[in-house]
Formats: C-alpha cells, structure tokens, sequence
DNA sequence: AAAATACCGGTAAAAAAATACTGAAAGGTT
DNA sequence: AACCTTTCAGTATTTTTTTACCGGTATTTT
C-alpha cells in the first residue's frame, strides 16, 4: 500500500477512532458514515475523512458509509497491531504493576511479556500471568527473545542508566513513563508519557474557566 | 499580568520545562539560557525563548540567562500550581492506586485528598495516607468540599454514569484515563490520557525503523 | 425511471505552529 | 577603553494542521 506518513496529532486519533468503532462493532453495526463517528468523537467530518483516507484506501459509500470491519482492518494494519509487539517492563512499582495489569494493550498491539525490578519483595513472582525478574537478570533474560520495546517505569534517578541498559540489549523503542529527558542514540525511540504535561492542560483550562 | 493564552503543544512543554528548572536548581545551578535549556531538553533554541516569554514577563540578561528561581515561580504561576488544587480520584483499582502513589502531582500543584470505589474489598482503609470512600458516599463526602477536579481510573462501561454523578456534585475538571469519550455539559472540561494514543505514536516510529 | 438526499474524495483557503533571521545589549576579554 | 562573544527580544518566513468548499456518485424515495 502507499502509507504516508502520518502528523503526531493524526496517530492519536486513531486508537480513539479504533475504540469507537470496536465499540459500534460490538453493538452488531456493520457501516458507520464519517460525519456520524465526527458527531460522536467531538471531531470534524473533514478531519475524520482526511483521517480515513489515510490508512485506508477503501473508498466509503454515498448514504451508507464505510465498512467497520475493514476500516478496524486498515487502522490495525497502519498501526502495526495486527503483529502483536512484545514488550518488557522495567520497574514493577505501583505504576509498572498497573500496566501489567491492564490485559487492555493487548488489543492495541502490545504484548508485555515479563518485568523486571530491583526489590527483591518484588521480583520471583508472577502478576497477571507475567513473571517479575531481578533486574540483574535483564541481560540473561532476553538473549535472543527477539524483544524491541521497553516500558520504563522506574524511578526517575536510574531512569537513564537503566536506558542505556536497555539500548545495549538491543531495545529499539521505549515508552517513557519517568519525567526524565532520556538520551539515546540515533536509532532508538522515546515516547514519553509524560503525566505532568496533560495534566498542566487540565490546569490550564480549569484556571481559565474558574478565575 | 499579561498572560495570553498558550497553545496545547506549549503547554504540554511547560512541566518538562519545570521538571529540568527544578533539577538544575537543586545542582545549585542559579542561571539558565536558553540555548542551554534547548539543548538539554532537544528543542530549537527560538521555541524555548517564545515558550518562556509567554509565562514570565521578566527578561533574560545577556550572556548570564535567566534567574532559574524567578522562572520556576512564573510557570508555576501560570498553570496554577502555586494554589494546590483539590482533587478526588474515582476507582481504587491498580491504576488508581498508582496514581495514589505517586506523590509528585503535589509538586505539579494536583492534591489527591481521597478516593471511592465500589469494590467493597478496597473501601474503607488508607492507601498512601488517602482514605478510599465506598462510591456510594461520593455525594455526602464532597458537599461543601470545594473539589473541582477529579480523576477518573474505572472501567470504561461506568465512565459516562460516572461522569454524570461527577458533574452533579461540581466536579469541573475530569481527568479521564478511561478510553470512554464522556459527554459533559459546557463549563466542563475532559482532559483524557489515553495512553493507546501514546502506543500508537511509538508503534508507527516503531514500524517506520524496523521494516 | 427520475429526483432528492446523504456521503464521498479532492482541492483550496485559513489558522496555527515551528523555524529562521535580525539587530541590540550586557558581560567578559585584550 | 575598544572589541568580541553570548544571549536576548521581536519580526518574518516557512511548514504543518485544520477547516471550508465543491462537484460527483450511489442509494433511497416518489
């Protein structure tokens, strides 16, 4: 297929037009037209078109719509989902464990397979399904698994020693949950999940209606 | 003061602008260019300059840069950090009691005073020195509490019905880690953080590198 | 079968954001 | 004291993103 390449703010948008489009799916729709998911997420039809076009090269039909099942199709394909990407977790705190707790990434092409952690309290044992290693055990552990994404939730002081560590095992994304800026070399991405910024939206928007 | 409005992407720098202040602060570092902030933080010098112009009225010097202190005090002043702000978190589950967990909201101006769950086996006991309410006490427990905001950590199919009570007692913020889109009447404000839409962004960088 | 309607894709215009450029000023240097 | 360097603020340009518009088409209705 072509695939262009898709702005930041479009690559949110499609887990949320995925979301809304399993959920009608569930509810036995079978067509779904753009300005009625545009209504339905907040979102302009035009914006919900250009979207769509995108990732699918299926054309919608005049006064029906288009196809629910191909176009969850096409978002997966684009997105990568359809091959489920497995993925380590580094630091089983409160926040880590929640992560493995929530078998919803499974459906967004996510795959946690194990985690690891410092404390011993914490490690030799199984949540949710997934064993929790030694953190002295990372490089052992994965020889040869064949693993390309890191969940870094760890204290922000080891945040960039741990990076590097997981660089050198072969980490080739890393979703960042720490408020630390991590360096990496060219070839390794960093998606940070930076809780403090949507929040500072929230406050933002809040001091402005309320003052 | 001034104070125009700033965009989504600003906003969102903002905390990370506050997280590296504070840090450099802390080395006892005094001043701060921003040439020096753009390299630390992998930003264009020119961004850094316009994003601190907004917040602070106050000038750099030549050659020195600016006063870390005063800067931290003019964001923090702007998202409304300085004056902590109330909140309640809904559902006691794992994330939930994540983000119970972690105390840094406080430093990011969000005071988690208690929680509510429906959970019987949750109910009733302290989790990180925050009482966790039965649900059904959401409406006693908050009249003439002065909360505005609240934090939304339940299962998508009770977000809406959640959402609605939430707006009935005053609640004017919402903080939405469901996958839910919650209709809410205007003078009500959603921020989501859905963290599928993070996924995403790395899963396509991802693709693009690998294959 | 013809007309009306709802939805489509593509393009054009507008708005917003990021980036680049300019001249000035303060601190340090010779 | 004159000069050089660094950093500043402000404006202009480019790029990106969103929004608006328009002609065309398939389905339904009469």
């Amino acid at each position: 297929m072509k695939m262009k390449n898709a702005s930041k703010n479009q690559l949110r948008r499609f887990p949320i037009y995925l979301s809304f489009l399993r959920e009608r799916q569930s509810e036995g729709m079978e067509y779904v037209s753009s300005p009625q998911i545009a209504v339905s997420l907040n979102l302009s039809e035009e914006q919900v078109r250009k979207d769509l076009n995108l990732v699918s090269s299926r054309s919608g039909k005049p006064k029906i719509g288009r196809d629910i099942k191909l176009l969850i199709y096409d978002i997966e394909e684009f997105l990568g989902y359809r091959d489920s990407r497995k993925a380590i977790l580094i630091g089983a705190g409160h926040l880590g464990r929640a992560l493995m707790a929530h078998d919803g990434f499974n459906s967004y092409g996510l795959d946690i397979i194990c985690a690891f952690d410092n404390d011993i309290n914490k490690t030799d044992c199984i949540f949710n399904n997934k064993y929790i290693y030694s953190l002295s055990d990372l490089e052992r552990i994965t020889v040869e698994s064949n693993v390309h994404i890191a969940i870094l939730t760890v204290p922000q002081k080891c945040a960039q020693e741990m990076c590097n560590r997981l660089v050198a095992i072969g980490i080739r994304g890393i979703w960042n949950f720490t408020s630390a800026v991590l360096e990496v070399p060219e070839g390794v991405i960093i998606q940070n999940e930076n809780m403090a910024s949507s929040l500072a939206i929230l406050s933002n928007k809040l001091k402005e209606l309320l003052y």
